[in-house]
RNA sequence: GGUCCGUUCGUCUAGGGGUUAGGACGCCAGGUUUUCAUCCUGGUAACAGGGGUUCGAUUCCCCUACGGACUACCA
């Protein structure tokens, strides 16, 4: 029988979802609708003293603005929820209990100083100290202490917590659709806390009764999980239940020294490590891919292309073709270095395949922040600057002097392209545009051109300079384009500053 | 320290017992644009090291080195 694909999502709210957890969810989405599944979102605020306030609706507006819907989750019941682990609280208990119950787990009463100071010792001794089979009998627990004893302490209200009790001696097969099958020693595990001595359970058992209850078939995750997957596997086995299959994500390491991208990163290095702009309650402000103006598509691609790739030499796909194309057995094994200039790269490439209306809005927008008017012609200015620009600003920044005369001349340019017979060529230009009718940019440049050569001047001597009038700067699109924007009045006006500036 | 995972141009990667080791980003050069950017063309640049196995290893095996993750009553 062939299982409906349900995948999930599982974030914890500690803070914003950074772009390696966005990855997960991405690869989740893809795995999941190429298969015609279902992506759940889960949260996972088992402790409570982690919980960052903000940071669920972060996720779920994150995912909204890439376009990677979750088929469930919170506020979309669909039978399997509730889908936050706090809501689920009162499920787990008896999950550990019947673990008890077959000798799978065992009540442990070891304070934490106590383990502490065991921890502290082994170091002292140059060892490490593990909680499992070669100790636990000799620790605080129900494995140790009489039936008696622990039924005097469990009456007394004496904090507990609930061990699994791992194997001792077995080699374990574990699969993973990425890595293939790794060997595992169960001598080496160490007997994981499963349930807290507050009342909820660990992560390892919360997800792995979640996990079951909600029918997953495919756990995609970072490769951070892969030292746990011998107690999930284990944990499975010991509930009686089939595991699902297990993906284990390669990291996403920072772009250069060592080590996983982490929070700051972002912000040292330049560029976004979050998909939406974070404040902290401190008011720190961590960017975001979406308030620096890339596009989701762009953000969507790269991160689909870390790990990833299609095996073709196609980098460009859209969120449909990444799902046609999508195989996890083609993720690599290997972390990945996060590139910001490839992120640009797909950036640039997303907005020039723009739609000119979106673009237009977008524009119209950025102006009326800076208390810009809007002139009638934006559109052909848009189209104008659109190939000069990767973002929004760009725009502003390539195109400004559409909206406001230059205040000066560049230095070095004005030095090269103001000579002592400028103005004179300027005030013949200014008579011959004085005279002209027809503003259109191929009749200026023909009549300007035509002048150029019956005159034996020098293209240099005179589209320099009136590139600089009516630029500021050596920069931007066709002169004559620009002064059939700019208009009659205003070209003519330029340039007789122009001419005064040298005078 | 222990356990596990990994290692192809600077970066992301394709490939896989016999290849001129392919692509992309970046960088450099040329062309277009009498500017700038875009764009086009070309170039630079890699199989971590050592042992095996083999007629032949970048590819398979082992070791070393390096990198990373984990090692909480966090996820």
């Amino acid at each position: 029988m062939t299982q409906k694909v349900r995948v999930r999502f599982a974030p914890s709210p500690t803070g914003p979802l950074h772009i390696g957890g966005v990855r997960t969810a991405l690869f989740n989405y893809l795995f999941a609708k190429k298969h015609g599944g279902d992506f759940l979102l889960r949260i996972e605020d088992t402790d409570q003293s982690r919980y960052v306030e903000g940071a669920e609706a972060y996720i779920t507006e994150a995912l909204e603005w890439l376009q990677i819907p979750y088929d469930e989750g919170p506020g979309k019941e669909a039978g399997y929820g509730p889908y936050r682990q706090s809501e689920r609280k009162y499920l787990y208990k008896q999950y550990a209990d019947a673990l008890i119950e077959s000798g799978d787990a065992y009540y442990a009463f070891d304070t934490a100083e106590a383990l502490d100071a065991h921890r502290a010792a082994h170091e002292a001794e140059g060892k490490t100290f593990i909680y499992n089979w070669h100790n636990r009998t000799k620790l605080n627990n129900s494995l140790s202490l009489s039936e008696a004893e622990v039924q005097s302490k469990l009456n007394a209200g004496e904090p507990y917590v609930i061990r699994f009790k791992s194997p001792e001696n077995e080699l374990l097969h574990l699969q993973d659709s990425i890595r293939g099958t790794m060997e595992i020693d169960s001598s080496i595990l160490d007997d994981k806390v499963l349930f807290k001595s507050d009342g909820m359970p660990t992560y390892h058992l919360a997800n792995i009764v979640d996990d079951h209850l909600m029918e997953i078939t495919h756990v995609i995750r970072g490769e951070e999980w892969l030292p746990s997957l011998a107690l999930h596997v284990l944990l499975y086995r010991a509930f009686g239940w089939d595991a699902p299959q297990f993906a284990h994500l390669p990291l996403i390491l920072k772009p250069e020294g060592k080590g996983k991208l982490s929070k700051r990163d972002g912000d040292k290095m330049g560029f976004p490590v979050f998909p939406l702009e974070w404040k902290t309650t401190e008011g720190e402000i961590y960017s975001g891919y979406r308030e620096d103006g890339y596009l989701p598509g762009a953000v969507v691609n790269m991160l689909a292309f870390l790990g990833w790739n299609p095996g073709t030499e196609q980098e460009i796909f859209n969120l449909e073709e990444l799902t046609a194309a999508f195989e996890l057995e083609r993720v690599n094994k290997a972390g990945a270095k996060f590139d910001p200039e490839k992120t640009k790269w797909f950036q640039h490439h997303y907005f020039q395949a723009l739609d000119d209306a979106i673009l237009m809005d977008l524009f119209t927008g950025f102006l009326k922040t800076r208390g810009i008017t809007i002139p009638a012609n934006l559109s052909t200015i848009v189209s104008l600057l659109k190939e000069r620009a990767t973002f929004v600003p760009d725009l502003w920044e390539q195109g400004s002097f559409f909206f406001e005369a230059p205040l000066s001349y560049d230095e070095k340019a004005s030095a090269k392209a103001f000579k002592p017979n400028t103005p004179e060529i300027l005030s013949e230009i200014i008579a011959l545009l004085k005279s002209e009718t027809d503003f259109s940019a191929p009749n200026l440049s023909d009549k300007i051109k035509g002048w150029i050569t019956q005159n034996d001047i020098g293209f240099g001597n005179v589209m320099m300079p009136m590139r600089l009038a009516l630029v500021g700067e050596m920069k931007g699109p066709d002169v004559f384009e620009i002064a059939a924007i700019l208009g009659k009045d205003e070209t003519i006006r330029r340039l007789e500053a122009a001419k005064s500036f040298i005078a």
